[in-house]
RNA sequence: GCCGCUGUAGCUCAGUGGUAGAGCGCGUCAUUGGUAAUGACGAGGUCGGGAGUUCAAUUCUCCCCAGCGGCACCA
């Protein structure tokens, strides 16, 4: 390249700005002005992230990343990564530093360091990460031949720098960055300096293990995780929004309202309360009736089962330490982690005709798996579940057809529950599996195509299918923003093979079946976990356990309000009645508390006219109506979304 | 399972090497009040479990269990 050379540069408004020779994005960013200049974050040079400081040689098309773009936030967060593991390095000098990316809502840095950091430690890196960002150290770019960087970094003692480098290309070209004394391996790009960090932007959270690689062979390192934002308003708001979280944590909530609870000598296993009980029942019975609509035949399997019958199906060689057993008749048994040994048990009595194809199997079916200790949250992982789980058994041809079907089902369901934005993943063939390859192709192939004509939108999430085939993933989020798998469908090749399917085709021959595994919610306790945080408790009011409370102003109405409860019962409404002497005002505290969706009072003028007057939950608005006509909207309101006439 | 933190009344939490406290809730009584807390009195705890140190352990040490935050895992 002639470095005399002139490079020309067009800005987004198609502007072209003409340099006689190399220019940096910040000479750019001060000649097109001052105010620009001091918000300059980094430029986009040719649709690539550059750091302003580096100079660029050739015609391009650039944009100036100022601190207003989406686009800061990552490379601020990144910062802030690099700013903590230099606090680190400082205040301990004999940590190494390993990797510090950024994330979503912030950043997270891991160290290995024989001690683990505590909580109070935090407050002091904290407070020197402040300094750094008052030094304003400048960050500086430079490029590194690999095998000098991996030098470099051993000579340093930072162990795991080199061998992170090593893992790269031979030949490739290293970046580094320097701030100060602190020197880290980097793609970047970053902050022309620390100062451009906001210090009241950023904020340490928690501290925790990692496994280095994110390999629980390896040894675990000390990890550090930090939130960063652009201004100190936005870390405000993400630090409210975190509180309010965890206001709708079902496990809180779970409690508050009496729907389940968790004790040691279960531990992972609900015990449903007559409220979460409630809120289970409607669930399942809405579900019954919508498999019914669709086609299936709903079965029971038993719960203890044959060990032989696990290490057929393949499951035993790869869950027997997730397997819970029993010893009797000196035979061992297994709680059944799944439904679909069992399912293909019954599809194998008697002969199946191609005729009657696909053959949809539905069951409620309780599992129970061992899950490491470290997994157990809430309902959300649990070691006694049931699912919403469904066998199809059909031909190769019928695939699509049923794969349509469950999407659509699966999405009205999800409708039905308030759920809109559902992610859809598509998990391919895992490292350890059962079959050939020539299965799998055959497996992943259908499935695809199945999903396509579906018209669903999908992440491909490789290598992440069931050990017997790939899966599609319905995923739901948490309060707290986390992703729980709840429906899937799978494509199953193997275990028909392995069980010894089989159904007679029209040209008389025996064929194997292809089995789909399927579910909608996944686990009732998982499904409920996300319901609850999804509604911040407040059901709706089909799901609601209790949909009604009568109460009275004096206890001159209780004869009244006996009477309006009955009625409310006798219409099937979930009712309870409030006789206690306590103002009325306590009474509607503590029922707007409980989260009860309506509240009917009764006084003198109510009971005299047969009216009630109607307090919903969340508004402070009361209306007066007649007892019929209050029990007809209620009891309309009360049906479930696949029961009401609109 | 791994790293760290936590475990005291039904709930939320304070506290101490000398056998424990608050608020809410609960119970009794009084109060009959029009839409988010009426008052008085009262009951309630092997301080997660086990072992050790000590004259003495809820408090200190160790082991175990469970929960929480991550990591790993998730048929």
């Amino acid at each position: 390249m002639n470095k005399s050379e002139n490079v020309a540069l067009t800005l987004p408004d198609g502007s072209i700005r003409t340099y006689p020779g190399p220019v940096t994005g910040s000479t750019l960013a001060s000649d097109i002005g001052p105010g620009l200049a001091k918000a300059a974050i980094a430029i986009v040079v040719k649709g690539e992230q550059w750091d302003l400081s580096r100079e660029i040689t050739q015609d391009s098309s650039v944009s100036i990343i100022t601190n207003r773009d989406e686009a800061a936030l990552e490379i601020f967060r990144h910062d802030a990564a690099h700013i903590l593991a230099e606090a680190v390095k400082e205040l301990y000098p004999d940590t190494q530093v390993t990797i510090g990316p950024s994330i979503e809502n912030g950043f997270y840095y891991d160290f290995a360091r024989k001690d683990p950091f505590t909580t109070e430690d935090l407050v002091v890196i904290e407070k020197r990460m402040v300094e750094i960002i008052e030094r304003d150290e400048v960050i500086t770019r430079t490029e590194m031949d690999r095998d000098e960087a991996i030098q470099f970094f051993r000579d340093m003692g930072e162990e795991y720098k080199a061998e992170l480098i090593s893992a790269i290309p031979e030949g490739q070209t290293i970046t580094l960055y320097r701030q100060g004394d602190f020197i880290d391996l980097c793609r970047g790009p970053h902050l022309p300096s620390t100062g451009k960090l906001g210090k009241d932007c950023f904020k340490l959270m928690k501290v925790a293990g990692a496994y280095w690689r994110g390999d629980s062979n390896n040894e675990m390192l000390q990890r550090i995780y930090g939130t960063a934002w652009r201004t100190k308003k936005e870390l405000k708001a993400y630090l409210t929004r975190l509180e309010e979280a965890e206001k709708r944590d079902h496990r809180k909530l779970g409690k508050e309202m009496g729907l389940f609870h968790f004790q040691e000598e279960a531990a992972g296993m609900p015990f449903w309360h007559p409220n979460g009980w409630t809120i289970y029942q409607q669930i399942e019975d809405y579900i019954r009736r919508k498999q019914k609509q669709y086609g299936y035949q709903e079965i029971k399997t038993p719960q203890v089962v044959d060990y032989k019958l696990w290490e057929k199906s393949g499951h035993a060689d790869k869950f027997h330490e997730h397997m819970y057993t029993i010893e009797a008749d000196n035979r061992t048994f297994a709680l059944k982690p799944m439904n679909c040994p069992c399912h293909v048990q019954v599809f194998n009595q008697g002969i199946v005709s191609y005729r009657d194809l696909p053959l949809r199997l539905a069951e409620f079916g309780s599992c129970h798996r061992y899950e490491p200790s470290g997994a157990l949250h809430g309902l959300m992982r649990v070691r006694s579940f049931t699912q919403d789980d469904a066998h199809i058994f059909c031909t190769e041809d019928q695939i699509t057809e049923e794969c349509i079907s469950f999407c659509k089902m699966l999405l009205e369901v999800y409708k039905d529950f308030g759920f809109d934005n559902v992610r859809v993943k598509f998990s391919d063939r895992p490292d350890v599996r059962a079959g050939s390859d020539e299965i799998w192709d055959k497996a992943e192939s259908a499935l695809k195509a199945a999903v396509d004509s579906a018209g669903i939108e999908y992440t491909l999430n490789p290598g992440e299918g069931a050990f017997y085939g790939p899966k599609l993933e319905f995923v739901l989020t948490d309060a707290i923003g986390r992703d729980w798998q709840c429906g899937t469908f799978q494509a199953d090749f193997i275990l028909p093979e392995r069980l010894d399917a089989h159904y007679i085709g029209a040209d008389n021959d025996k064929h194997r079946p292809v089995m789909l595994h399927r579910a909608i919610l996944g686990s009732f306790e998982r499904f409920i976990g996300i319901l609850i945080e999804e509604h911040a408790g407040r059901f709706p009011l089909w799901l609601a356990p209790t949909q009604v409370v009568v109460t009275g102003i004096t206890s001159d109405q209780d004869d009244h309000v006996r009477t309006v409860y009955e009625q409310l019962k006798a219409h099937g409404l979930r009712a309870q009645i409030d006789l206690r002497s306590e103002k009325i005002n306590y009474k509607i505290r503590e029922h707007s508390h409980a989260k009860t969706p309506a509240i009917f009072v009764i006084g003198g003028r109510e009971a005299e006219e047969n009216t009630v007057t109607v307090r919903r939950l969340g508004s402070k608005q009361q209306k007066t109506l007649d007892l019929s006509a209050a029990i007809e909207a209620l009891k309309e309101e009360s049906l479930a979304p696949d029961l009401r006439k609109n």
